[in-house]
RNA sequence: GUGGGUAUAGCGUAGUUGGUUAGCGCGCAAGAUUGUGAUUCUUGAGAUCAUGGGUUCGAAUCCCAUUACCCACCCCA
């Protein structure tokens, strides 16, 4: 047998209308806040995520699906979707439209991890992106648009944390006391942080080893060396989210793993889907479409993970709509009635009934049974007494009550039906 | 890449200190006087006990290796 490759999922088709209502609810929140769709293909360049989401990073460093296509050009699978919508901002110079421009995309994401709770080689995100717009309020937005999807959906219980780490300047100061401050404890410290010392001594902060956060505890905050700027822009987003009534906490813990974050960074977390709980991470990102190409130009967005999502509202008991339903079985018991079974079942159709019939040359009663597994609503029985009589036999199975119907007649029986 | 756990029909599981025919529930299929389903009853199909090796008179059970899955680290959505 061949299986599912490791860290990939069916979604069979007793959980799909799980994921259409998911689908549902966040496009219509996009639509609300006049977000428009963009698709950009499943493979880009390498080089765009080199350039885009950093060579620090782990992500590019060790987590993508690399390969040499037959041109022997370098493609990755996308290993997140920011990237590939700044490039297609910066191609097809949507700069040039009045700003903002306001975008979402849902998109399945690959990144080679070992799989655990909340994390597959293949996932699936819902993001958005605004291009243009410096405003703090944009980052506000930004924020509010997930929220809304998550009251949409009734989970009121992620908590939103947020932090600035500032632009380039302060971070460069920022690292610099950091590393000041890590310096004299490093011989305490678990070896992968000393790595991070090297490479991104903001990555310490968030390091779960029991001694390392005792001292991290102490480190200085990112918001201790905002610049003037970076600081009220933080200020603003803060005041406004309290106007708003959206609780949030400032974490100065909160720190992205990809290169291309500005000033401000936020997450929404759950607290019962195991230990991979962020459901939604964002941020600025002033620096990534100049970093990309194009001409400077400041942005915000977010990406939310939607088995993640899925997941905690199942852990919440939320998901919401049903498996696929039957409005008519047509069940034939002899040769004559075969024949006009897919007829009638499409003119049904054709007036918008979901219209199931027998495929298999079940018996009578088989059908029967069938057709209440089926959970449909009415059952149509044409044996040799209803051939020859040109009636249906229409049988409402909640009620277990059978009428006969001529045939022409047929299509306005069931028009009355809802 | 590093740890820990698990592996018995399609799914969920029982299986004693190793003992002969691996049990149960759900699901699937057929039937209960031939054209009326959901309950009930009867019957049936379906398992190389993850794979390979070892110990033993005898292994689902003990040992070793491999693989897969789960969980956690790392990292992220």
């Amino acid at each position: 047998m061949i299986n599912i490759p490791k860290g990939t999922k069916d979604v069979l088709p007793a959980e799909s209308y799980k994921w259409h209502y998911i689908e549902n609810v966040v496009r219509s929140v996009a639509q609300e806040f006049c977000i428009s769709e963009i698709r950009t293909p499943t493979f880009e360049h390498t080089e765009l995520f080199l350039r885009g989401v950093g060579e620090t990073t782990d992500i590019v460093n060790k987590e993508m699906y690399t390969f040499e296509d037959k041109g022997n050009r370098s493609i990755t699978l996308k290993p997140e979707g920011t990237a590939g919508v700044a490039r297609a901002f910066v191609e097809n110079s949507l700069y040039a439209n009045a700003q903002p421009t306001k975008m979402y995309y849902i998109t399945p994401v690959f990144r080679y991890e070992r799989p655990q709770a909340g994390r597959l080689r293949e996932h699936h995100q819902f993001g958005i992106e605004y291009f243009g717009a410096e405003s703090p309020y944009a980052d506000v937005e930004v924020m509010l648009v997930a929220k809304t999807i998550f009251d949409r959906l009734g989970i009121g219980k992620l908590v939103l944390n947020i932090n600035s780490i500032g632009c380039g300047e302060c971070r460069k100061k920022y690292n610099q006391a950091l590393k000041d401050y890590f310096a004299t404890r490093l011989d305490k410290m678990c070896p992968t942080c000393r790595e991070r010392f090297d490479k991104n001594p903001l990555r310490i902060l968030d390091c779960k080893e029991d001694t390392c956060k005792k001292i991290a505890e102490n480190a200085p905050s990112t918001l201790d060396y905002l610049c003037d700027d970076c600081q009220s822009h933080h200020n603003i987003i803060c005041e406004q989210l309290d106007k708003l009534g959206v609780e949030f906490v400032v974490n100065p813990r909160v720190v992205r793993g990809l290169d291309y974050y500005t000033r401000t960074v936020f997450e929404f977390v759950s607290d019962n889907i195991g230990a991979q709980g962020t459901v939604c991470g964002g941020g600025r990102y002033n620096n990534l479409v100049e970093e990309v190409g194009g001409k400077p130009c400041p942005a915000v967005g977010f990406g939310m993970g939607l088995e993640r999502l899925l997941l905690t509202l199942e852990s919440l008991n939320l998901t919401q709509g049903e498996a696929d339903k039957v409005d008519v079985y047509i069940a034939p018991l002899c040769d004559e009635a075969k024949k006009m079974t897919l007829p009638l079942a499409m003119s049904l159709r054709k007036v918008g009934k979901k219209v199931e019939s027998d495929l298999l040359d079940r018996s009578f009663k088989a059908q029967l049974k069938f057709a209440n597994k089926l959970n449909a609503q009415y059952l149509i029985l044409l044996g040799e007494e209803e051939m020859s009589a040109k009636k249906c036999n229409i049988k409402n199975m909640q009620t277990g009550e059978s009428e006969l119907v001529d045939f022409d007649k047929t299509l306005e029986y069931f028009a009355t039906k809802n």
